[in-house]
DNA sequence: AAAACAATTGTAAGCGCTTACAGTGATGTC
DNA sequence: GACATCACTGTAAGCGCTTACAATTGTTTT
């Protein structure tokens, strides 16, 4: 007695309106090509049917799906649950739905993904940084698939994108630290390979104490994966080492949270007896205690700024473009000067 | 000199390997029905031409898709980033994709979701909670869509889920708090409208208050987005009653680490002056300081489960289970006796 | 060696929709 | 009144794939 469900079809709708299916497919994609009496029928039967056009079916026979894919290293970091967030609203004003994946930081992962995504038709795609192997840019200019880069921008590269200069926004905040006469710095990154984005921010630090005169400890910089509990790992080890940093430098908010609460942990006064700096200014970063001094980024406007290029691109508006956002150091209270 | 980016078809590789459509179809699907030198020859032209099924094409000629479809109320707070990221693993190694929307807490928003992505050929859906009305769920079983509901569970209800009772859960918290002595409680809660579990939350504390013969005093309780902020917002307001609360109870961890921040802005302690609880046990609750009482949720373990029963109902395996999930109190150092 | 069967492969009919193109009247123009 | 024009609507050819069924070939069985 298995009972087929039988989905309605633009077929039955047409019978149902007494038309054919290609005005009652008029009457779902060009209303003004029809007149007004049957788009009524057609309307009132398309409710009666409950009918639901059939996406897949739509979007082999169009050509075109209306859809943009994105993926993004992960969904549990805040910077990009909220960047994509407005991504897809702006998308949805244009009329494009969104399809998001996340690599979970495995940027070898990404190839798949970005297959997987074509294959269901997408017809442009946001991607996060900048390093990947040319085959996958390759790939996407053979199947002429518009794509984006965002969070991240480097000096001389060309490809459309959104961003920020990871590297260039990194910089001032190191110069502060120094500046502010801390000679022993200790730095969580995040794991910077097939990350230009950590990389970049770590080697700001670097710059910018080597440009003041001071070494660059290599046992001073620990790599680890994006995660409070990492950070406060990594924060143990660091003041463990001799000399004892005066500051901390995290590579994004989430690490420098987690260093501050192993701090307090340890008994470890912030920032009287160490400093710790952050980068991006999630929410968390002003309730923390003490709040963080960190980068603040743009990232909602990241989102809809991408949304506008993309969709030039896809509807054959513009060519590619190079946006570069301002970010700004945010001065809270987990910085100060060392201690004499 | 617009050159058409020609994407190689299933009938490009057929002809590339001299065999017919239906073969090259096979070796993508069916290895095991085809002949070892086919499949060999095949492959190498699949390699060659660079060839991605087209899955709009596959999904309607197979009329299955392989994906699941999910919604969830918001990426952004943990809990459902982490348990749909054990979901989906859990799919990848049944062979079913996953694809997420988030409604943002906005409820109504749901069912055109929810035909979105039965459009798009989902074969099963993850729905959070029970709160929607029954033609939601007619809907779904007219199409024969099977779907599992998460992250709740309620008594009397006969849906396939896999959850855990939120007012089972919060119940010994509740009683905890009070047989701790405490009389004035505040709460602070997510909102309750179309949600579920927020609601079973609240009422499990009101409750367990009249069931110890306190009063329940609406204007106690706060009903607010879960967010960093309102929780701080919130707990302030809370403070400011009279007689005021020794206990703050929130409704998640969130609303709770929002409201520790504000205590320590306005100068009072906890869990001297006032003991704060959450609910959820994310990472965050035991780097707040002080580390918050909790109850701890399964959430990787129910996205394992939730793909396991909803893959058995795809595949006609099993059908309508309800699988209970355990929570468990974890009393860290937010919540002591009120001050005598 | 013929019959029976198993293993491969090919043929072709759709899946549900869009859209170029071809009608069909109704209206306007000279 | 003949013809061009316009506003709709219908016809039918796919979009790229899967799969029931038929055809072919190679193996066994007797």
């Amino acid at each position: 007695m298995n009972r087929q469900p039988s989905i309605p079809t633009l077929e039955d709708v047409a019978q149902a309106a007494g038309v054919s299916t290609a005005t009652v497919s008029r009457c779902l994609n060009e209303k003004e090509k029809v007149s007004k009496s049957t788009l009524s029928k057609v309307m009132e039967a398309v409710e009666n049917l409950g009918y639901t056009p059939n996406f897949n079916a739509r979007a082999m026979a169009a050509r075109r799906s209306n859809t943009i894919g994105a993926i993004i290293p992960t969904m549990e970091n805040a910077i990009f649950a909220r960047g994509i967030q407005a991504f897809q609203v702006a998308l949805h004003e244009k009329g494009y739905n969104l399809l998001v994946s996340s690599n979970v930081y495995r940027p070898e992962l990404e190839t798949e993904l970005i297959k997987s995504l074509v294959s269901r038709g997408a017809d442009g795609l946001l991607l996060i940084g900048h390093s990947r192997d040319s085959e996958t840019y390759q790939y996407l200019e053979r199947r002429g698939i518009p794509s984006v880069l965002a969070w991240s921008m480097q000096p001389g590269q060309t490809h459309t994108c959104v961003g920020f200069d990871n590297r260039a926004s990194m910089h001032p905040l190191a110069d502060k630290v120094i500046e502010l006469g801390h000679r022993h710095i200790g730095v969580i990154s995040g794991i910077v390979e097939g990350n230009d984005r950590a990389q970049s921010r770590l080697e700001a630090i670097k710059d910018s104490m080597t440009a003041h005169g001071l070494t660059v400890d290599p046992d001073m910089i620990i790599q680890t994966f994006y995660d409070l509990d990492n950070g406060s790992i990594a924060f143990e080890q660091l003041m463990q080492k001799v000399p004892t940093p005066t500051a901390v430098m995290c590579g994004n908010d989430v690490l420098a949270a987690g260093a501050i609460a192993k701090a307090r942990e340890m008994g470890i006064k912030v920032p009287e007896d160490v400093s710790i700096t952050g980068f991006d200014d999630i929410e968390l970063a002003k309730h923390v205690y003490p709040a963080l001094t960190t980068v603040h980024v743009p990232h909602r406007e990241m989102g809809r700024r991408a949304a506008d290029l993309l969709v030039d691109l896809i509807e054959d508006r513009g060519s590619a473009s190079i946006i570069q956002l301002d970010t700004e150091v945010v001065m809270r209270d987990s910085l100060s000067p060392p201690k004499t």
